[in-house]
DNA sequence: ACATCACATTGACATCCGTCGATGCGTACC
DNA sequence: GGTACGCATCGACGGATGTCAATGTGATGT
């Protein structure tokens, strides 16, 4: 594997290698139509609102959630087949 | 997913989380008979000796590797099937 | 026994990461 | 316009992480 493509895999992994960010994944995607916005997370995880908050920004960042903002609300959801080509990388 | 199965998955995925350990994986599965030591490891990652044996105590530790001493040499190799099953973990 | 080799471990350092309180920014409603 | 709500961002703090130099350990060979 190249440097730069161990850099770049291992930013993803990086993002999702936190129970909390692992947790948030596993709740937006047996929600219902597989999003939630904040304030449906931060009670099941039992963190702080700026918590979730940044968690969910960096699996934004990350590739992995993507964010539509429908009035006050953010809804967060999985970006389809991010975490499948992440686990086809890292399977020899 | 429950709060100590996240961490359990994250502990894993934060051994894989790094661009070091990422190619030390690559070197040892793409080596003779999927298996190298450390003296093969140090140069092709350009790091020193004690920090690839760091790395790869991590890697063993998070039961992604395992170490076979021969004489004077520790020879690495990958534990079948953990990759995979960390893989299928991650796959919603 | 002594020197040598391959590797593990320790201690130290700079840097990054997760968490929180406080604050800012839009949007909705009265 | 003003207030309330949901969320993002900022600053700060303690703890974890990657790297290296120095040292320890155990097996090999002379």
């Amino acid at each position: 594997m190249s440097e730069q493509r161990a850099n770049a895999v291992a930013h993803q992994l990086k993002a999702l290698a936190d129970p909390t960010r692992l947790r948030l994944i596993s709740l937006i995607s047996s929600s219902e139509n597989s999003e939630a916005c904040v304030c449906d997370l931060t009670e099941p995880v039992g963190l702080g609102q700026p918590t979730v908050s940044h968690h969910l920004k960096i699996l934004v960042d990350a590739g992995l959630l993507s964010r539509e903002k429908r009035g006050i609300w953010s809804y967060y959801s999985l970006v389809p087949g991010a975490l499948e080509s992440l686990a086809a990388v890292i399977t020899p």
